[in-house]
Order: structure tokens, then C-alpha cells, then sequence
DNA sequence: GGAAAAAATAACCTAATGGTTAAATAACCG
DNA sequence: CGGTTATTTAACCATTAGGTTATTTTTTCC
């Protein structure tokens, strides 16, 4: 007995390759076949798929230009996520330390940077 | 072909159940018997099992004492998640408006809205 | 040592996810 | 109109998720 999640924002997040689209549409907005091309290892359908879990999770608006679907990132499809992360970081005072920690780490292993 | 996913963060917390173990955590530690008891629809290896998917993300910290086990929030396992809001949040200039949006819409929601 | 308690794991089942190919929808263009 | 282009939807399939019950593991207590 799963619960429907359709329209969740967590569960349309959970996928890397929804999280890699949104990711490029930080780049700006693109027409669905340009998304598509970008995923060579996926058909053209199935990130048409994937395209719509994020517009029903709120996470992308879509414009309509003749035969062709613009995508736009909706960073306030987000709101309810950052609330949610917020919480946990409200309860974490060392929070901005642990942070800084990991993302030293991450500097770290791609080759050291002075900052 | 789908990747495996497991000790991933953003899997981990599509789950609402999951989610719902982190929030009872951040009310203090807990013996994993105490929270399968407030999943009363849930079955104790079930409950265990959600656990065990929250270890393997590093949200959640294990300490042993004889036959129990005391779960305890790890909130740095979110840093990665943090980082990765944070990078929409970077782009979203009107970030705090539209939370402030969602969260007064949600407040208007819990109390009977006329229209 | 044996029963009891606490929790994890195993084995199993159903439904949902994510992928595919094929078909349906729209809109443009000659 | 008919064909082409862009995209979504339908139908199908394999794998995974998440639930269950049954079993195992570990530790305490008599």
C-alpha cells in the first residue's frame, strides 16, 4: 500500500536523471528535444517522461511555441523542500561548520584550491 | 538500467515514512523499538527495514546498548543535499518571497479559508 | 543453560518505477 | 490537403521498493 507521490516534489527529485535535467535548466530553458539530446543513453520519450514528473512536482513550467515545449526552471517548486531542509539545519548549530567540512572534502578530492 | 541508489540521500528521503522517522528523531534519540511502535500501521521489520535505508544514507547515527539500538539524527548526512538546494536557491533571487509565499499559503490552509 | 527481549535479516509478494517501442496529437509548410 | 516535425501518451516489460510473515542473531535475566 504505497502512498500515490506523483506531484512530490521529493520523490520527483529522487531521480539523477530528473536531477540532471533541472540541473541544466539552470543553464536557462531549453526545448524538450534539445533536453532529450542531451541524454543520449535515454530515448527521446523517456525523458518526455521524466519531463512531466517535474512539471507535476511544480519544479518546471513549460511554454508552449508552436509544435514545441519550452522548459523553464521553477525554483519556488522547491519552497516546500528548502522549508524541509531548513528544519534540520535549524536543529544543527554546527551546521555551517559540517558544511564547510564537506564541501572542503569535495575541493579537496577534485584537486586542492586555495579559497 | 537503473543506478544503484542506495546510500543515496535524495532516495532516502522520498520516502515520506522515512521522512516521518527523521522528524520523530530530531525530538532526541531514540531505541529503534520506540519508533517502530509510533508506526503502528507498520510492522517492526518494516520499520527496520526504513532504518536501515537511512543508516546506509548516513541521515541517521546507530549507538549499541546490549539488545537495543539507539537511533540518533545525523543532520551533517544532509550537507550534500544542502549544498545541492543551495545551488537553486543561488539562482532564485526572489528566493525568499515565494517562500514566504508557500509558507503563508499553508498557514492560510490550516485555517478555514474563505475566498 | 534456557527463556525472553530487541532488533535485524531472509524470503516472499504486489505494485510502482523507469525504460522501451509504437501510436496519437498538434502545428507548421509546401 | 498531405507530409513533416515536435512532443506526448499508450502499452508493454523488467527490476526495484516497500510491505508482510517467519527466522536468526544477540544479549540479558532467572
Amino acid at each position: 500500500m504505497r502512498t500515490i507521490v506523483t506531484k512530490d516534489v521529493f520523490f520527483a527529485i529522487s531521480d539523477p536523471t530528473r536531477r540532471a535535467v533541472l540541473d541544466l535548466l539552470t543553464g536557462g530553458s531549453r526545448k524538450a528535444g534539445d533536453i532529450a539530446a542531451r541524454f543520449s543513453h535515454l530515448t527521446q520519450p523517456g525523458v518526455s517522461r521524466h519531463l512531466r514528473v517535474l512539471r507535476d512536482a511544480g519544479l518546471v513550467n513549460v511554454q508552449v511555441n508552436a509544435q514545441q515545449r519550452i522548459y523553464k526552471l521553477n525554483p519556488e517548486g522547491l519552497a516546500e523542500l528548502y522549508e524541509w531542509v531548513a528544519k534540520y539545519q535549524a536543529m544543527w548549530p554546527e551546521t555551517l561548520d559540517a558544511l564547510e567540512g564537506y564541501l572542503n572534502a569535495k575541493v579537496r578530492a577534485k584537486r586542492k584550491r586555495p579559497r
